[in-house]
Order: structure tokens, then C-alpha cells, then sequence
RNA sequence: GGAGAGUUGCCCGAGCGGCCAAAGGGAGCAGACUGUAAAUCUGCCGGCUAAUGCCUACGGAGGUUCGAAUCCUCCACUCUCCA
């Protein structure tokens, strides 16, 4: 079982810090979640991880169902066991397959059927078999199976994707007693408000452990994002933990925190570290780029990361050119420690009543909404 | 001394009369990436031009041809084998 508990509310909007108990341990938020999906942080080990201040990792149910598989990693004593990783993990459900696998499944009333990108067999995946395999996972949060789709989506399409996700979360909910840690329903809707705001509803009257909001960043504008967002987060319970899926930018965290969210996870600061992209105080920088071949400064001056006490701009580009694989490495642990830093800064700017001036100096200005 | 192979754009390397500013790599430059089939993918990559186009280019110099990186002659250089 988990448990949530709000700390702090920001006058100013929908902020909020708050505790979330699992079994593995107690979770600050709003928190940031690195995507493991395999069982892996791509490039770095749990104790880096624990030195860069994760507090919570997520993995994903429907590849390790594939590989190694759910029974292989109940033997071994469990996914933490497995990743030799102690403190809490969640698990995507494979409702982001459904889109990102979109050419290679078949997706109907009842779940959906994959062909296996890894060896071309065919997986049947159904809402109740996803809480399933997270039970055997043994995480602390399990997501239940929905359907999220792309943007721009037609009103009839988002819709159904809506009723979908609601029947596959009603048939999941019973289920909930054999996780040993909490079951979070996911809200869908695309960029349609009424849809949003309906299915939070709908969700809500379930009375999941908490919410994810799935299908956003996904092909939008900013301005439908927070849209959709607000929509979907004005229906949901204030004592339960709102998780938006797969989101975002350093500047989006901030804004979707306005908007009372309290957990997030995003491949963006481990991929584009691979890709040689890093995100500073001063924005992003391409460290491949010829100007700075010869730059002797780190990737952020403002940074107290391991990758920028030590290591120059020049010396992560020429890794990233000789393809090193050292320059991922460093670059993802520079990355991560933005991302946590900033989720620090929000918790401390929360409880300390400066919330508002942290979100003022995002492109969005405090906006609610707007075509961003 | 004899026999043979070769010299292509920044590098490697295809081309073997017109469809060649010249395949394909690499290097270089830029862009994308948001619950990860991604340490990946895309674009540009002789010069000038917004574009049509023009100019300069396939070791050097001549030649054949309507037309040559491609054929011929000589020269220079490189490599292999035999003495």
C-alpha cells in the first residue's frame, strides 16, 4: 500500500510538496522520475543514481514482460532485487506502446496484441494481465493499462480512446490488492477539455492510490497542453499524487507543477544527453557544436554536478565526436542533476513561498493557458 | 633491368564515351528527439545564386570526338611481382 500526504500549497497557484509512502521508501514531491525501461538508466548505475538524488525510478511492465520476463524477475526476488535498486520504482503499463509501437499492434475493446519489435511474436497484453505482471514486479506503483494516443487527434478518436482506457481501468481496479505497492489510473482525452475533465471524473470515482495524465507532449501545442492539463487536474481528488506522463522540458515541469502535478518522469535529459544535448541554468547546448571545441567551461557555470566540477565543454564534445561512450555517461549524469536540482528548487521555492517567482522566469510568465 | 597495376572531391572509394559536380563510406556542419524498438534519426557537404543557371573540377600536358573522369600519346609519381 502507499500513502500520499501534502506538505505545503502554494498561495499563488496549484503547487503543492507533498510525501508519497511506498514500500520501498518515502518519495518528495513534486518528484522526477528517470526512465529505466529496461531495468537500466541507460549508462549509469544505481549508486550514481543514488549520489545524483533519484528518489524514484520508473521502469516499464510491458518490455520486461518481454525480456526478461515478469516470472524470471519473480524468481531472481523482484524488480529492485533484480536492479539491485532499494528505493521506490513505478512501472509504465505499456499504454505508451499503443502509441510509440502504434505500426506494429492491433488494439481492441478487450486489450492489445503486439508484435514483438524484439523477435516478431505476438503478446497479448490485457488490463487484467498488466496488473499481473506488476505484481509479480513487486513496485511500489503500478500503472493501469490505457490508451494513449497521438496529437492531433479527432474528437471521436480521443473518445473512444477515453472509454477504452475508463473500461480497462474499472476492470484493473479490483485488482489493486494483489500489487504490494499502489495502482494509479491514467486520465486520457488528447487536447479536448470536456474529455479531459470527464474521465478525471470517471477515474477519480474509482479511487485509484493516484492519477497519471497521459497523452500530452505528444504533438501539441503548449497552450492545449496546459489546457487539457488543468482540465484534467480540476476533476481529480487534491489529496491524491497526479503524475504526468512522459513530460517534459525543465521549463514544462515548472508549469505542469503550477497546475498541481507531483510527479513526473521524461526520457528527454537521458536521450538527449546521449545525443549530445544538454539542458543548463542558461538553456540548452548542443555540446557537438564547433564553438566549443575549445571551451574550457563547463556545461553550466551555475551546475554543481559531477560531470561540471570536472569535466569541460571541449572534452564532452570531443567524447560525444569520437563517440565515446564516456560522453553519454557524463552528459546524462549532467542531465539528471539538472532535472533533480530543478525538482529540488521547486519543493524549497514551495515551502518557501518563491514559487511564483521561479515560474516567472519560464517562457510561459505564469500564463495558465495561451497558445504558447 | 623486366612484367604488371594504379593516380577521382578534406580522406577512403565506385565509375570505365553523354543520364557525372561524379555512387557509397568516413570526416565536417546543422536540425530533430517529451509514460525509450533511439548513445538514434534527418538534412547539408567544390564555388557563386532566392531559383533557372554559370564557373572550376577526376595526377600534368597534348590529342580523338558533336561530347571525355571514362579512348589515344607523352610526362610525373605510387605500388606489386620477377631478376
Amino acid at each position: 500500500m502507499i500513502a500520499f500526504g501534502v506538505e505545503h500549497k502554494d498561495a499563488g497557484s496549484g503547487a503543492r510538496t507533498g510525501q508519497l509512502q511506498t514500500p520501498h521508501g518515502c518519495v518528495q514531491t513534486p518528484a522526477f522520475m528517470p526512465v529505466g525501461t529496461y531495468g537500466a538508466v541507460k549508462g549509469i548505475a544505481g549508486e550514481q543514481l543514488e549520489r545524483l538524488g533519484v528518489q524514484i525510478l520508473l521502469t516499464n511492465a510491458y518490455h520486461l514482460w518481454e525480456r526478461p520476463g515478469a516470472e524470471i524477475i519473480r524468481e531472481v526476488g523482484g524488480i529492485h532485487r533484480f536492479m539491485g535498486w532499494t528505493a521506490p520504482i513505478l512501472t509504465d503499463s505499456g499504454g505508451y506502446q499503443v502509441m510509440s509501437l502504434a505500426d506494429r499492434r492491433s488494439i481492441d475493446d478487450d486489450g492489445v496484441t503486439f508484435r514483438s519489435p524484439l523477435d516478431g511474436q505476438y503478446r497479448r497484453l490485457t488490463p487484467e494481465l498488466v496488473v499481473e505482471i506488476q505484481a509479480m514486479l513487486g513496485v511500489d506503483v503500478a500503472m493501469v493499462l490505457d490508451e494513449c494516443i497521438a496529437s492531433p487527434a479527432e474528437y471521436e478518436d480521443a473518445a473512444r480512446a477515453v472509454r477504452r482506457s475508463q473500461t480497462w481501468a474499472e476492470r484493473s481496479r479490483p485488482l489493486a490488492g494483489k500489487l504490494a505497492g499502489g495502482l494509479f489510473g491514467i486520465v486520457q482525452g488528447s487536447v479536448y477539455p470536456k474529455l479531459r475533465e470527464a474521465h478525471a471524473r470517471q477515474l477519480a470515482a474509482l479511487e485509484f492510490d493516484g492519477y497519471g495524465i497521459g497523452g500530452l507532449a505528444v504533438g501539441e501545442s503548449k497552450g492545449q497542453t496546459w489546457t487539457a492539463l488543468s482540465a484534467a487536474t480540476g476533476a481529480l481528488p487534491t489529496d491524491r499524487p497526479r503524475y504526468v506522463m512522459g513530460m517534459g522540458t525543465p521549463d514544462d515541469l515548472i508549469e505542469a507543477v503550477a497546475h498541481g502535478v507531483d510527479l513526473f518522469d521524461c526520457v528527454m535529459p537521458t536521450r538527449h544527453a546521449r545525443n549530445g544535448v544538454a539542458f543548463t541554468s542558461e538553456g540548452t547546448v548542443t555540446v557537438r557544436h564547433a564553438r566549443h571545441a575549445s571551451d574550457d567551461r563547463p556545461l553550466d557555470p551555475n551546475c554543481e554536478c559531477p560531470t561540471c566540477e570536472r569535466y569541460s565543454r571541449a572534452y564532452l564534445r570531443h567524447l560525444k565526436l569520437r563517440r565515446e561512450m564516456l560522453g553519454g555517461v557524463l552528459m546524462t549524469i549532467h542531465n539528471l542533476w539538472h532535472y533533480l536540482d530543478t525538482m529540488r528548487r521547486i519543493r524549497h521555492a514551495i515551502g518557501s513561498g518563491a514559487f511564483a517567482e521561479m515560474r516567472a522566469a519560464t517562457p510561459y510568465r505564469g500564463r495558465s493557458s495561451g497558445n504558447g
